[in-house]
DNA sequence: TTGATTGCATACCGATTGGTATGTAAGGTT
DNA sequence: AACCTTACATACCAATCGGTATGCAATCAA
């Protein structure tokens, strides 16, 4: 009655960690207990603890899997293809901006929700949301330096745009759960757009 | 030597309050116990269910709380006596940059730390959370429009910028938490003045 | 075919959780 | 002076928490 099908042999890590990508991203780490993980993922505690020596290391083991596959999606996206560095970004944004037509716990930031929670209590979920935060600059880095490259703006930095995305997209994903809303996390990646157009003199394409 | 001086009568909810603004924000609002709360406060569980129904009530004062608070504490800055309105919003700006040299719990926000973690699990502190995220755009948005009207520039609008402040703020705060370093909070606003410049065609003063 | 190892499930544990029931002292009202 | 209400403190509770000890079936190496 409970588990109709048991959860096949090796399949149970795997399925802890995507039912804590769900369950963080809608409720947090700390409001996650180790029970409804094992109920999500149709699994027992003991499948955690054989894969997991704490509630900590699924912690960190789900920011570190959230990184990986992230990474993954982005670089295997078609706008890395485009010629003119900025082109890519600009598709990149597009990209971020289709993600926010989905419901919002699924354009939800793993990394960004648990280290608001954990940036003080758990060095080793801060570390891995630290990585997961430079892995994403990665994402437009490349690009804004070749683009700075061909066009240096005086006072601006490659890196420091870079993190301007993760701004926009963690503060963006802030304001659509506190309103309720993705409108305003669309907005921040509009404002980004339309600011690296004014630094670059590269102005919107009209009809 | 548990509570050497008992705290005065009238005074349990305050410190409440206040312990919880502290302790949220270090450690969020799951992870912080009703007991944590009365042991830093220096009261007992009774004064806690006597002023608050239940941990959820204690969440949506907090938030409500942390409104008012900065809400009083922005519009008594002299900031506010500028003469022109995007003077008002740079300086605006510079006490942003200000706060960003205390210690990283103090510049974290109450709300966005809890919108995190009930947007989707607690309606009320939600709720909280958006009149809190709203009343941020107020500290801009009459100088924003005020600047727009006398300068208006095409498909931008003072309610879309004013949001820009809060994500540039949320986002900031996320960056420095991850990264463990206040300096990507301070480039998120040092951005956001270089794209208002950019917008309202007024250089930074140079010397 | 055996033995060891891996990958779980079952059953249990002490501590902590949010919450309650009750007592009591102070302050205001009449 | 009697009374009531407010503002707490004390003591307790069932449920849940993260974690452990143990058992066992599948898989692999020899």
């Amino acid at each position: 009655m409970t588990t109709a099908t048991r959860v096949p042999r090796g399949e149970a890590r795997a399925r802890l960690i995507a039912a804590a990508r769900d369950l963080v991203r809608r409720k947090g780490f700390a409001a996650t207990s180790v029970d409804d993980l094992c109920a999500a993922a149709g699994v027992t505690k003991g499948a955690f603890f054989h894969h997991f020596a704490s509630k900590e290391a699924l912690g960190v083991a789900l920011v570190d899997d959230w990184t990986e596959m992230t990474g993954a999606m982005f670089a295997a996206h078609p706008y890395n293809a485009k010629e003119d560095p900025l082109d890519r970004v600009f598709a990149y944004l597009d990209l971020r901006r289709e993600f926010l037509g989905r419901p919002l716990p699924e354009f939800s930031c793993v990394a960004g929700t648990t280290v608001q929670e954990s940036y003080e209590t758990s060095p080793a979920i801060r570390a891995a949301a630290e990585r997961s935060i430079r892995s994403g600059f990665d994402h437009v880095l490349p690009h804004l330096a070749e683009a700075l490259a061909a066009h240096p703006v005086p006072g601006v930095t490659a890196e420091s745009l870079a993190q301007q995305f993760q701004v926009a997209t963690q503060g963006g994903i802030i304001l659509a759960k506190a309103l309720n809303d993705p409108a305003p996390a669309r907005a921040a990646f509009d404002h980004l757009e339309r600011y690296l157009r004014l630094l670059f003199d590269r102005p919107a394409a009209t009809g």
